[in-house]
DNA sequence: AAAATAATTGACAGTTTTACTCAGGTATGT
DNA sequence: ACATACCTGAGTAAAACTGTCAATTATTTT
C-alpha cells in the first residue's frame, strides 16, 4: 500500500510551484533545482497535469508553468489523479464498471470502503492549504514575504 | 496506491477458514481448492499469519490451522500487517523512528494522514464482520455451478 | 515401526511496474 | 537568429510482485 513517489513528487512539485508563483510563469528548471527532482522526469509530469488542467504551460524564453486554477481549488486527489496514480486499492475495481466477482465479494467491500475513504481525505486537502503549511515551516524569507 | 494481491489473498483466505471452521484445524488444501489460490502459495502466506498470532497450526493428519483468537477480536489491519504489506503510504515513513525529512516536510503531513486513516478504517473491521457478511452472501450462491 | 498427512522453510524464477534517462522536436520572446 | 523552455516518445535498469520447486519436520493412523 504504497503512494507512487511519482506521485509524491507531483504533490511536491506543485506546492513550490504555488510557493514560488507570483504571477510569472515557473520554469521547470527551478522546480527541479529547488526540489532535486530530474528535469526531464518532471517534464512528463507536467505533461501530464496539465492535461489534467491541474496547470497551464507558457512556451519560449520566460515560460514555465502556471496554476490552472486558483490553489483553493485544487485538490490533492486531483493532483494524483492527474498522474494516472490509482486511488482504488484494488485492479478489478479501476474500471468504471463494476468488476464480475464471485466469493472474492465479500472482501471486496472492504476495498471499496477503503477507497472511497482514501479518496476522501486527499479530496479535503487543498494546494493552498499545503502551500501555506509550507510557508510557515521555511525559516528563511527570500522572497517578500505577504 | 494498491493492496496487494497478497493482503488480498491473505483476507480472502482468512474469511474462508472462518466460514468453514467447526472447531477442527481446517488445511491449507481445502482453502486453496475453494479459494483457487496456489497451496504453495498458501503456505507462504499462513507462515507470516501464524507468527503474526492470526492463527494457530495444527501439524499431522487431520491437522491444518485454527484462529488464534476470536474472529470478533482479529482485525483487518491485523492480517495485512502479518503478510508484511506496509499501510505507511510512503516508505520513508516505515521504520518507527520518524525520518529525516527537509523540504519535503510539507508534503509529509498529508501522507501521514492518509496513512492514520487508512489504518483507522482497517482496524474497524472485523473478521467476524466479515464472516457474517459471507454467510449472508453465500447463502443464495453455492459453489457448485461453474 | 512404517506410512501418510500436512505444516514448514528457503531458494529461485518469470513477469510487471517503477522510476527514471535520452534524443530529439516545437513554440516563443529578444 | 538564437536561446529558452515546453513537448513527445522510446528505451532501460532495478525493484517488486507473484508465484513455483524442492526438501524437511512433526504428528497421527495403521
Amino acid at each position: 500500500m504504497r503512494m507512487s513517489t511519482k506521485a509524491q513528487y507531483a504533490v511536491r512539485a506543485m506546492v513550490n510551484l504555488n510557493l514560488h508563483s507570483d504571477g510569472a510563469p515557473v520554469s521547470l528548471r527551478d522546480i527541479s533545482l529547488r526540489e532535486s527532482i530530474s528535469l526531464t522526469y518532471l517534464e512528463q509530469l507536467f505533461v501530464k497535469l496539465r492535461r489534467g488542467q491541474i496547470v497551464k504551460s507558457v512556451r519560449g524564453p520566460g515560460g514555465g508553468y502556471l496554476l490552472a486554477r486558483p490553489a483553493r481549488e485544487i485538490q490533492v486527489d486531483e493532483i494524483i489523479d492527474s498522474v494516472e496514480e490509482s486511488l482504488v486499492p484494488v485492479a478489478c475495481m479501476d474500471q468504471k464498471r463494476g468488476c464480475v466477482c464471485n466469493d472474492q465479494c465479500v472482501t471486496h467491500n472492504v476495498w471499496q470502503g477503503l477507497g472511497e475513504r482514501i479518496r476522501d481525505f486527499l479530496a479535503s486537502i487543498t494546494l493552498e492549504e499545503l502551500t501555506q503549511e509550507a510557508r510557515g515551516m521555511s525559516s528563511e524569507t527570500k522572497y517578500n514575504s505577504k
